[in-house]
Parts: structure tokens; sequence; C-alpha cells
DNA sequence: ATAAATAGTTAATAGTCTTAACCATTTCCG
DNA sequence: CGGAAATGGTTAAGACTATTAACTATTTAT
């Protein structure tokens, strides 16, 4: 028998509202040929101060494919490929870097950014009503906590890599 | 420009944590040879209290495939699948249902017992690791918030499918 | 008694992502 | 300075995950 436990039970929810959230979003994303993850890569291009990575460090230049990798935590060769489509549908547009020829910086088009802001009402709509009834401060302290636990994952792997170790031998 | 939200914040951050997190628990599963989705059909068959689905309506009987397929929020073609994998390697048992030949009830074998029970106290390290610092109370509020944003997903679907609306011509 | 619904499976396939190898360029440092 | 290592990006091949559609079997509804 599995106790209860208040911590499990976040993480289980955790996962379970991110993937109606995605779901949710592909649905809309749908309507307009694209993807979540080439969603996000828009919202990472629009700038958008409530991403989690671009909290976390402040770009004063166009973002790069490497740094999209870093933020959605997946392979380069996966942004290639994510971005050539946006770069099809002219959402997209991409510049050599004066200084450094190796980088290719992002933009979004006229149209991406139009797309981004007609879009933007009816994503906060969903969010505020998902969050109704909830005060100030306790979104503020969710968020603490959600900050918090990724900065850990972050910047502990060696201490967690050392909870699994618990495991070896199974 | 995109204004900063706090309701934003937490949506991205939850999907943020979300992916990291499976990050981390696909480690460990691999270590024993199974994905995250095979490890969650472990933890409902495992009857673990804290899963959203277990909360939200009560089991009298052994879980069925498409259950499962409810709760995971996949297509019963793909429990089937899962499952395979689970039964080959010994760690779950399938029965028929003794008034309803359509059905198959899933159990865990010793086997499945035993590694449940043997990944318990590192899976409970490392979340607990990421929620040290926050007060009951605290962790009570996100699991009231992530429940009743759970619940509007679940119930008010048609709600939520208005303001995509917004949305048409896009 | 027949139609509709439910449970599960199979086969074909779409979609997403990864790894490995590669080129071009830049940085490091002996 | 000059070669080695690191960084950024791409391509090709393929692994993996999941879906849809068609099908069988059984149960439920009318």
């Amino acid at each position: 028998m599995i106790e209860k436990s208040i911590e499990e039970s976040i993480v289980l929810s955790i996962f379970d509202l991110s993937n109606q959230l995605k779901k949710i979003g592909d649905e809309v994303y749908q309507k307009v040929g694209l993807t979540t993850q080439q969603w996000l890569i828009l919202l990472h291009l629009a700038n958008n101060p409530n991403l989690p990575f671009l909290k976390r460090e402040e770009h004063k230049k166009a973002l790069m494919a490497s740094e999209l990798a870093d933020s959605l935590n997946v392979s380069r060769a996966n942004i290639t490929n994510l971005v050539n489509v946006l770069l099809e549908k002219g959402l997209v547009q991409q510049f050599e870097d004066s200084q450094d020829r190796r980088k290719k910086r992002l933009s979004l088009t006229k149209q991406g950014v139009a797309l981004v802001e007609k879009t933007q009402p009816s994503r906060f709509a969903v969010i505020e009503y998902l969050m109704e009834g909830f005060t100030k401060d306790e979104k503020e302290t969710f968020l603490r906590f959600l900050e918090q636990s990724m900065n850990r994952i972050i910047n502990d792997q060696e201490r967690i890599k050392s909870f699994h170790k618990m495991l070896v031998g199974v």
C-alpha cells in the first residue's frame, strides 16, 4: 500500500495538468497549422517575458537555434526542423550574426508578430479562467514554488542523481 | 510587446517543470527498461492514492485498459501496446472479468509490486527535495490550485472551447 | 431481435525526436 | 602563431510513441 503524500500528489497533478494544457493548446495551434513546440518558438521570438528561460537569463540579441534548444530541452537538430517549418510559413526570418558567422539569429516576421498578437487574448482568457478564485498572493507563492523546483533541477543535478543511485541494483 | 502576467508565467512554468520531471523520471525508469508511460501504468495498478485519476473516481475492481487510456489521455490501442511490454516483462498480469467477458482486468505481479516498492524511496526523496522549504499550508494551496484547474478543464470543456472561438478567422 | 455501445486488438502510418557524422567558424592555449 | 577543441548549424537514418481505421467479441438498450 502506497501512502498518501501531498508532495507526490502535487507532482502527479503537475504532469496531468501539463498534459491537459498541451492538448488544449494543440487544438488552438492546429487551427493555424502549428504544433505546440513551434508555437513555443514563436513565443520565444516574441520575447514573451513570462517564459522561464527568458526570465533566467537576459538576451540582448535575437535568439539563435541553440538557445531555443536549451530552453525547450531538445536537440539542435530538432530545432532546425521546427524552425524550417516556421520559415516556410513566413512567420520567422533568419539572419547571420555580424560578429560570429557560425550563428544565425532568428526573429518574427510581420506575419509572425501579427499571429502572436491575434492569439494572445484567447490564450489569456483560458489561463485566467483556470486560475480564477485564487488571490495574487497565492499565485505568487505558487510561482515561487515552481521556480524553486526548476532551479533545483537545473542547479543540483548532482544531488538529484545521488537520489537515483539508491536504485542501483534494482 | 507582451505584458508580464503571473498567470501565464505559472502555465509556462508548469510546462517547463513537467518536462524536466519527465526527463528525471526517464533516467530512472530506463534503468529498469521502462518508459514514463509504462511506469505510470504500474503506479495505477499499485493503486497509488496520489494519482489524480484515482482521486477523482473510486475504483473497487481492478483497472482495465480503457480506464488507463482515460487517465493517461491516450488511445486504447496505445495502452494495448504499453501493457504488452509490461506483460512480457512479467510485471503485470491480466484476467477476465467474471461478469463482463469483454473486459480484462489488470494487476501487478509479485515482481511488479516489488519493483514499485523498491523505487518508491528514491522517488519520494527527489520529490521532497524539490519542495523543501514550503509549508504544509502552501503545499495544500498548490494542490487545490492544480485540482481546480484540472476540474475546470474536465468539466467546462464547452466554456474553454468558447474562448478558442475568438480565434475563428485567424 | 436488432442496433448501438463498449472493450480490446491489429495493421498501417504519421509525427516527433534523437544520434551520428559532417562542415564552417571561432576560441583556447601550449 | 598554429593546431586542437569547442560551438553553431545541418543532414540523413532511424527509433519511438502515438494515432486512426477496421475488425472481433460481448453486452446493453429499445
